[in-house]
DNA sequence: AGGTGTACTGTACCAAAGAACAGTACAGAA
DNA sequence: TTCTGTACTGTTCTTTGGTACAGTACACCT
């Protein structure tokens, strides 16, 4: 993402941090002073660079002339929002960009533990853990989790064949995975997943993974 | 709200401007030229003026040294923020700042209707409609209800006699509303409001008032 | 009638700050 | 090995820009 150097980085960070600090742009004496440089011909050589890699614009002739340029994606935008996801496509990481329907303006520390990202829940098998139709949950990414808790699975649609998320209850016990959902009405049955034949198979054989766990919700219409 | 004059208005809406469009603010030169002042102790004058009035802070020894202040108003802060309201002072609208525990940065829009404030929901009297405690509900400020909607009833405490926010769903026929709890354990009984002894009364003797209808929740903890 | 605040013009001084030039050192790529 | 980029030091020059002082004019309040 960044074709910053270390240094530029911490530059930048120091530019943004002013600004938010006292409302305007450092000098090159400011930047100079905060590193320790003894002149300030080095602030100035690393804003060239920096500017030169489009992440400023200096404005010749004008004190504090630095503009800051993409903070849509460092700052403003993605700071405090969450990224919604739907489907997923082959091979792609669950929060590639091309599975991100939208971003919701939602702090991700909000939630407990920190919602990496959201999804929109389908169906009521879930009605029981007062999870409903057109919620909205809060995910936090890891790559397993504790019994009883619910979790974000991925796994091949049964029709389609494409990857989706579904939210279950997870136990294991031994080599057996139980995902249940949380509704007594029987069309809904909890699902068995056997590890023991997969063992030493290739990972493409498994037929579901853990995205995360789930942190909580949203409910967006009263 | 503003005890700036026109003129200082407009020299703050520039600078504001300035701030946008070149990402630093403006000198007194900058805006001597804007306005077609010929000295730039015009400028000054105003930029003087503005920051006793407590509106910008002026760094002295410092180029561009204009910081905006009251910007939380205006536009940076609260833009994408709910405030969370607890107890109510006596006497104060519902969003006043006393009311305001925290503010939460969740998108007003991303509930239907929009969120004008949060309330963190306290015991199970809504658990039949999916309602938790602990749960934070968005409402709509309105101060009436249709029947069958839940509202966000402000009413004393039965024992401190504070103001405090509940969640019932709103039942009114002629001159008697009903507040009913969602949930059927016999603790929660619905409480029955008879207008009629009311009328011509004092406001102060009305038990309560609507401060807005539920508009959706967030549930922080997986 | 005098005081205070707004809204400027005009001049002047000097510190703040940008910008250019000349170096040094080091690391990785061609 | 040379070239390019990073990461600085040190010096100098010039413009930018803040600030102070001295005015003028007008409106409003007491």
């Amino acid at each position: 993402m960044s074709d910053l150097t270390q240094r530029q980085t911490e530059i930048l960070d120091f530019i943004r941090s002013q600004l938010r600090e006292t409302g305007f742009p450092p000098t090159r004496e400011d930047i100079a002073r905060q590193f320790g440089f003894s002149s300030k011909t080095g602030a100035q050589d690393h804003l060239m660079a920096i500017a030169r890699k489009g992440f400023i614009e200096l404005v010749p002739g004008n004190a504090r002339g630095i503009r800051l340029l993409k903070e849509e994606e460092a700052l403003l935008s993605h700071q405090f929002e969450l990224p919604l996801i739907g489907s997923i496509a082959a091979g792609t990481p669950i929060t590639a960009e091309t599975n991100v329907d939208t971003w919701l303006r939602i702090d991700p520390e909000l939630f407990h533990p920190r919602a990496d990202f959201l999804h929109r829940v389908a169906g009521h098998s879930m009605k029981e853990a007062n999870i409903l139709d057109g919620d909205i949950v809060g995910i936090h990414v890891q790559d397993d989790a504790d019994n009883g808790q619910i979790v974000a699975a991925v796994m091949p649609h049964p029709k389609t064949g494409e990857d989706e998320i579904t939210l279950k209850r997870y136990f294991r016990r031994g080599k057996k995975i139980t995902l249940k959902p949380e509704n007594s009405a029987p069309a809904y049955k909890p699902l068995e997943i056997d590890l023991a034949p997969l063992d030493g198979d290739s990972q493409e054989q498994t037929p579901f993974r853990i995205a995360g766990v789930y942190a909580g919700l949203i409910r967006p219409r009263g």
